[in-house]
DNA sequence: TTGAAAGCGATACCAC
DNA sequence: GTGGTATCGCTTTCAA
């Protein structure tokens, strides 16, 4: 293995200025750095990560906490993860992935070995009950998503409650006065999860404040297409407008709306809360509300690194929802 | 911090003997080891990971190569993410994720900075240019998929081209004399990935070796509803059995044959290749061959860690197909 | 602008 | 069965 010291030697000054040279901690010479950085090269040095950790009690590791439960939503965990590690690496940084499986204690253990020197955490429940735990890890961390208490910590999401909202407002702009909301599967409520409820509390704030005949259903996340259409349909017969919040029921659905002969959008239209790249590719473009995972995940490495660099008062940041309006929405036709 | 020293001096004892009660290496009365490990507990004593890499050369972490494009198998990836974690975290160990993006460099980083003691790499293809350079690591790797030459380095995947002979011996079995493959995108060929042709070939032979007409389509992973249909029987009018090895474009393909009230598997027979959790989740359970990827996952992590622990030769382990009939297939109505 | 040397917190060898 | 201590490779303070 090469060490600084071989480096040093190599180059003939001494391992301190090797290190300067690579930190740019100190003014260094033009003609010492070429000629250190010459040799870093030739002798192919890498920095030993564990004695640098040792050294300087950092370790350019962030833990990210994903969700590995196959309910979930896998296409928008993919892009976040995606987008972070990315993130991630612009700073100098690599990711090490701990599952929500492994619960709080394996956040504690990662931050005490000093494996990692800050956490990332996904799928936040309202009461999750890492937070508190959390608060005694004395180590930046970032939530995504957003518990009742916070606490100080900071948080990064989509404004789920702004895109319930916006998804009411812009049907009822366009005249639609019966409207049901498409949302996940029960078990999503069940655990709190913090974007389901906060969705559904603008949704149907948003309903009232405009005086729409607004209903939720629960659709499983692993719903195909059969009888789901036909149910919606028997229970709120004159619903114009659909919002789905479920993007895994999405090709489900459509194809039951087509086998049924349900035009889109002339008999009904549909507003999903998806990625934009989804949203695009159905024969039908989608009218939505994209999921900006990527921007989360940036955004939630930018922040952590921010606290890395000494910033430790909480932020919690709410990207407004953007709601692109395709070709699945239209004023309803006269009955 | 609470370090080796203060446990040792809290429980009057060496820092070696608290080492060797955590290792396990020597032999410890029982008396000295309670005393440790309950002096170990009251500190909240965790070993800084840095300090035991350094001294060991040992980091316990395992660094994963995933392809995060989205163009691929989302709902495959995360399975086989999740189950390696398990597993990796059932030998303490530690995943580290990189992406296919940063390309070899970034494992030579990892490795050299003796950040991870080994390597697994997801989507390797044909002539994947990263087989050389990790043969150079010396370092336990581990390839998911197969390159055309691994040169010695263990490998692990679904034995794809049994997997492809097996979809044709089924449906010819049932006496389906035209079938059709669909297949995924054009840029998965050319990217060479491996899995993609080694499937075809074992259906091609299979088709020649039974005699049966077999076509092979590619379609687009992003492929929702629409033409697609229309498109294959338009070129193949008499096909009676389908093959999709294209989880992505399944439920647009499903909703097409149902919205052209081609009856399966009365009309057409369908073989699905996805994992079962996804065949069984449609109002007609797939008869399909199951991606293995929770099994690829674990298989993965127990091979690097049998490398890491000393057993240095190459294996390659093909997991047999699993063809389960379920209710999309059946025997070819006469014409 | 550069060098020397004291740690950082474990492991594992050498003694007893 | 236990203790003492050199060592791993780097960072950073102190000196020059």
């Amino acid at each position: 293995m090469v060490t600084i010291n071989d480096v040093a030697a190599a180059a003939g000054v001494a391992p301190s200025t090797v290190s300067y040279v690579i930190s740019g901690k100190r003014a260094i010479s033009p003609k010492t750095r070429r000629l250190v950085e010459d040799t870093i090269r030739k002798l192919g040095y890498h920095p030993h990560a564990g004695a640098r950790a040792l050294a300087s009690s950092k370790t350019n590791v962030l833990a990210l906490v994903v969700p590995l439960r196959t309910d979930t939503n896998v296409a928008v965990v993919m892009e976040f993860v995606a987008s972070a590690v990315t993130a991630a690496r612009a700073y100098d940084h690599d990711l090490l992935l701990l599952t929500t499986d492994e619960g709080p204690a394996a956040l504690r253990r990662v931050v005490s070995s000093a494996i990692a020197d800050a956490v990332m955490v996904m799928d936040v429940e309202a009461a999750d009950p890492r937070v508190p735990m959390l608060l005694t890890l004395d180590r930046p961390v970032v939530l995504i998503g957003v518990p009742d208490h916070p606490d100080g910590l900071s948080c990064v999401d989509l404004d789920f409650a702004a895109a319930g909202e916006a998804s009411v407002a812009h049907l009822a702009g366009l005249g639609h006065r019966r409207i049901v909301l498409v949302g996940p599967g029960p078990e999503v409520y069940q655990r709190g999860t913090s974007y389901a409820t906060r969705f559904i509390r603008g949704f149907t704030a948003e309903a009232e404040r405009r005086d729409v005949q607004a209903a939720t259903t629960a659709w499983p996340a692993a719903y195909q297409h059969g009888g789901g259409l036909d149910d919606l349909l028997a229970r709120h017969p004159d619903v114009t407008g659909l919002v789905v919040h479920n993007e895994a029921a999405l090709p489900g659905l459509l194809s039951d709306l087509r086998y049924r002969g349900v035009r889109v959008p002339e008999d009904i239209s549909v507003v999903a809360v998806c990625p934009d790249s989804m949203a695009v590719h159905y024969p039908i473009p989608l009218t939505s509300i994209a999921i900006p995972a990527r921007e989360v995940g940036t955004l939630a490495v930018e922040t952590v690194m921010r606290q890395l660099a000494g910033h430790r008062t909480a932020e919690t940041r709410l990207l407004a929802p953007k709601l692109a309006v395709r070709a699945s929405t239209a004023p309803p036709a006269h009955r």
